[in-house]
DNA sequence: CTACGATGTCCGTAAATGAGGACACGATCG
DNA sequence: CGATCGTGTCCTCATTTACGGACATCGTAG
């Protein structure tokens, strides 16, 4: 089982709305698991330049017509570490 | 105060893992909403094909890319109705 | 000061991809 | 049956975009 010595902690959900948004949680995440962008992108796969400007929410025609057709549903996406 | 006469209702929250996962939640979305794809595609401005594309999770190389980041670092990706 | 790590940014190129238009198919309606 | 609607899919073209490499800046450790 699980102590609950040092908690879970409620760790704030990262609400999505834009492509500026999402680069700013991805870069809050990854400076919370210490990552440099050259090491996760070497993690991932992919170009350093391209985190640097995911990150800066550039880029991103394509995160902006998902987040509209998102929006025209009323829909909302959020982001939070998987605490598990 | 608000009544809880019609309740706001507990809207599953639709996990997001892969392109697959995206489209079956916008799908779901948009018919919950009574839309056909060239309605959606008409208010989004864009196109029915695309649509299409999004909604069979067709391996679009961005979504996945950010998904992989974000599986990296831990972080969870869901969506939901903004019951507002 | 010097060296180094992290990050922003620019460039050229190749690949990915959305737009638009068209056609097929299945279901439904009259 | 014929008409219509929703959707899947294919094609071509123009645009977008990620990659790779390189260089500049900034902050910090030595």
């Amino acid at each position: 089982m699980r102590t609950r010595s040092d908690r879970p902690q409620k760790l704030a959900p990262f609400r999505v709305y834009s492509p500026g948004s999402l680069g700013a949680a991805v870069r809050h995440y990854r400076q919370q698991e210490g990552l440099s962008q050259a090491e996760l992108a070497e993690r991932t796969g992919l170009n350093r330049t391209y985190l640097s400007a995911l990150e800066h929410g550039r880029e991103t025609e394509q995160v902006k017509r998902i987040l509209r057709v998102l929006r025209q549903l009323g829909v909302r996406m959020t982001l939070e570490k998987a605490d598990w």
